[in-house]
DNA sequence: ATAGGGTTAG
């Protein structure tokens, strides 16, 4: 009986329409012009424009057009597929217009047209001597709501209030609505609270205007107040609430809320269906997500947009994007939020042919001009690898938004293009764009990608100055950037100081501390964590314990963490974990235990996972392991030059001179180029990039001239050249003098041009090798220099001859 | 004949 509560509140019982002498029409419902023509069922069936012209003969020819409920209808129904034009066509002929007819017509401008011709037709009205009606205030307040005009629906609040309707609930209703969607949930609330009575419309106004404006405890905490009231929460009602449960991601409540809509017979409503969908993949899960969707008996549009971009966010972006490809198969017509999901999944995928492909669809769609799709676009093109489209596209975007600046700042930086993110960083404010927390974290992140303190600084300053740096994401990413600067100390200040921390707040400090090689630090900091009630480790956390426990050497300390995260926080690991696995197996020496793990692994080996075996054979001179290795990933990434070259240097460390010419031939076959050795060190406020072999440096002279004297020092002090390491796989001869690999120059320039003293930091593409890294040991000692080398792995501090890696890296 | 509250999105 409970299902019913909702119909009992709308309709009258059926025991009085039984003793009462209601016509037979209004008992079953059929309003009285329909009562008095056959045409005008078609009209009250009619379900499209197309159906509604087909009608409209009919209505002419019948007699029955000139009559008040007809015309009002007709524009009712013109209204709602959505031409203005057509109802005003029928609207203005009229020569006795009943005030109904007007309220209609101003429904239909509130519904179609813009606030500025809705008040125009309001104040029309008023000349018209026609007295307006509650309903006629509440479509402009609500049309001020959806335009988020503030200002406006005051003035109508106050016509309202000199209307006589200041204390009528829907009136008063349609108020708190309007100030909640305006984002002044204060003033909707004290609106509510001044209400006389509330019914359950007023309640569900409160409830969904709290949890859309983020008070998601709140909007909860009103759901029972309103039963204390005397209120069931009807479907709406959970349909309200269900975003605030996404929003704090309380799987426990929504599955109670879950449990209650199939107990009140909710069941079949698509619209709470869909947003328990949405509940669930907020809350991550994923199984019960596919569930509610097998199980819907009817889907609209929402719902399968809701499951694709709930698969998009939750890593199961294939299915997303069969999702997709289902539901244009089963003849849905897709929205704009279908193309922002299915290109939520190219961009996960970064699969740029099927971007291309849903690129072309919304181009045939006519979304080309809707902002939030190019933005997507934009992101896809960017994750894609493609920021040069995404560029193109952004340049000529009409109307950008500030997503769209962000999301272009952001594709600059993930695709490693710092000065045109700082570049278009300037350009924003320049054009009055303010800033937010995501362009902050764009930024930022490129900056860490640099490794440039002095930048590092500035950003932090301007992050400070405009507040940004109170926020949890803009501070996380501060704290990544120094830890990425060599500057770890500064990055834990950063972290102590914060109010609050997020998972990836933890996740970039634990993985600072691993990068380091400061292990312990990395593992104490995890204990810390466990200690804080509101954060919970996830898989980036355990990669980053694992790796900790890798650059520091502590094998047995990495295989308990990879035990209990499977075994204690219920945690599958990815591809990543076991790389990271085989990474610490292996460069411990622990080939065979590496090789072996890799045989055991429940999932496909891949790439991360050969290459950390293949990089460990390169360490321990393992040339049976390492080849086995190497041919698995000429398998799986035939292009990729860099396996050859790392297959190489394990030649060439286990002096099979032979081999090395091998592997160089069948590169050059291949066409195939190890990426060039890059190094980058910060000076007098820009950053100078040195390659490996270089001479188009304006101080070149002064630097090779340097390093030789250098060199003399350096083995007067005991350094001895490590010939294995000579033998790279460059084509140029002068390159192979690992005296100038890419580190060694900018280590000299930064010798040359900064007083004794100063510590170095250098930014390197790839991993030092190992005679360059014995040689800066001796750099240090010899110059009493602190230099900091952060390569593509970790950092390296050295110090007094010494290095912080321990040699292990 | 007009009728206040509701789901998806960087």
């Amino acid at each position: 009986m409970s299902s019913n509560l909702l119909a009992l509140h709308k309709t009258p019982p059926l025991h009085n329409i039984s003793k009462t002498t209601t016509p037979l029409y209004q008992r079953i419902f059929i309003p009285t012009h329909v009562y008095r023509h056959p045409s005008a069922i078609l009209l009250e069936l009619c379900t499209s424009m197309k159906e509604l012209h087909q009608i409209l003969p009919l209505i002419i020819k019948s007699g029955f057009y000139n009559e008040h409920l007809f015309q009002t209808k007709l524009v009712s129904l013109f209204c709602k597929f959505g031409s203005i034009n057509e109802a005003s066509r029928v609207f203005e002929p009229v020569e006795q217009k009943i005030d109904v007819l007007y309220h209609t017509m101003l429904k239909g401008y509130a519904k179609n047209s813009t606030l500025c011709d809705s008040l125009k037709f309001y104040n029309r009205m008023q000349n018209d001597e026609v007295k307006p009606v509650v309903y006629d205030f509440s479509y402009l307040l609500h049309l001020c709501g959806e335009n988020l005009d503030y200002r406006k629906g005051r003035e109508i609040h106050g016509m309202m209030i000199a209307n006589g309707f200041e204390s009528n609930l829907i009136a008063m209703t349609a108020v708190v609505n309007l100030y909640a969607k305006c984002r002044k949930i204060d003033d909707a609330y004290k609106m509510f609270d001044r209400m006389p009575h509330k019914d359950l419309v007023s309640w569900n106004t409160v409830v969904s205007g709290f949890a859309q404006n983020g008070y998601a405890r709140k909007a909860l905490n009103l759901v029972l107040d309103m039963q204390e009231d005397g209120q069931k929460p009807d479907w709406i009602t959970l349909v309200s609430v269900l975003p605030a449960v996404a929003d704090i991601k309380g799987l426990r409540i929504g599955m109670s809320i879950h449990g209650y809509a199939i107990r009140s017979g909710f069941e079949s409503m698509v619209n709470l269906s869909t947003a328990l969908l949405d509940m669930y993949f907020k809350c991550g899960s994923v199984e019960t997500g596919r569930l509610v969707f097998q199980r819907m008996s009817s889907k609209t549009v929402v719902s399968w947009n809701t499951m694709i971009d709930g698969l998009a966010q939750n890593g199961q972006s294939e299915e997303a994007f069969s999702t997709f490809l289902k539901m244009l198969d089963e003849k849905v017509e897709p929205t704009n939020v279908t193309i922002m999901g299915a290109l939520h999944a190219c961009s996960n995928l970064g699969d740029l042919e099927r971007g291309r492909f849903v690129h072309r669809l919304l181009d045939q769609m006519k979304l080309g001009s809707n902002v939030s799709v190019m933005n997507s676009l934009i992101s896809m093109y960017s994750k894609c690898k493609r920021a040069d489209i995404a560029a193109s596209i952004f340049e000529n975007l009409k109307g950008k938004t500030d997503v769209t600046w962000n999301a272009m700042i952001l594709g600059y930086a993930q695709n490693g293009c710092v000065n045109e993110a700082l570049n278009l960083f300037c350009t924003m404010q320049s054009q009055g764009i303010k800033p937010d927390s995501f362009t902050f974290v764009s930024v930022i992140t490129a900056l860490a990608d640099l490794s440039v303190t002095r930048q590092a600084k500035w950003i932090h300053g301007l992050a400070m100055r405009t507040n940004m740096d109170k926020n949890v994401f803009v501070a996380t990413a501060l704290v990544d950037m120094y830890a990425k600067c060599g500057a770890i100390k500064t990055a834990r200040e950063i972290f102590d100081t914060m109010d609050e921390r997020h998972v990836i707040t933890w996740n970039a400090m634990i993985d600072g501390y691993g990068t380091h090689g400061l292990g312990k630090a990395a593992l104490d900091l995890f204990d810390d964590m466990q200690n804080e009630a509101s954060v919970k480790p996830n898989d980036i956390t355990f990669l980053s314990v694992i790796s900790a426990c890798s650059h520091s050497g502590f094998v047995e300390e990495g295989l308990y963490y990879f035990k209990i995260m499977k075994e204690d926080y219920g945690l599958k690991p990815s591809m990543d974990h076991y790389g990271a696995m085989v990474d610490l197996l292996g460069r411990a020496g622990k080939l065979d235990d590496a090789w072996k793990f890799i045989h055991e692994m429940p999932i496909k080996p891949g790439i991360t996972v050969f290459g950390a075996m293949l990089g460990a054979c390169k360490i321990h001179k393992n040339v049976k392991l390492g080849e086995k290795a190497a041919d698995k990933l000429f398998e799986l990434d035939p292009d990729e030059g860099g396996y050859y070259a790392l297959l190489a240097n394990m030649y060439s460390s286990a002096s099979m001179w032979d081999k090395v010419a091998e592997v160089r031939t069948a590169m050059e076959k291949k066409g195939l180029h190890k990426t060039p050795g890059c190094s980058l060190v910060e000076w007098r406020n820009e950053v100078h990039t040195f390659y490996s072999g270089g001479t188009n440096h304006p101080q070149s002279k002064r630097i090779y001239a340097y390093l030789e004297t250098l060199g003399d020092e350096i083995r007067a002090a005991g350094y001895v050249p490590d010939n294995d390491s000579i033998h790279d796989v460059e084509e140029d001869v002068k390159e192979q003098l690992v005296s100038s690999h890419s580190e060694r120059l900018a280590i000299a320039f930064g010798l040359l041009n900064t007083r004794p003293g100063t510590t170095i930091h250098i930014r390197k593409n790839l991993r030092v090798c190992g005679d360059c890294h014995e040689a800066t040991k001796y750099i240090s000692l010899v110059t009493g220099r602190e230099i900091i080398v952060r390569d593509l792995q970790r950092f390296h501090h050295f110090k007094n001859g010494r290095c912080s890696c321990g040699d292990y890296w």
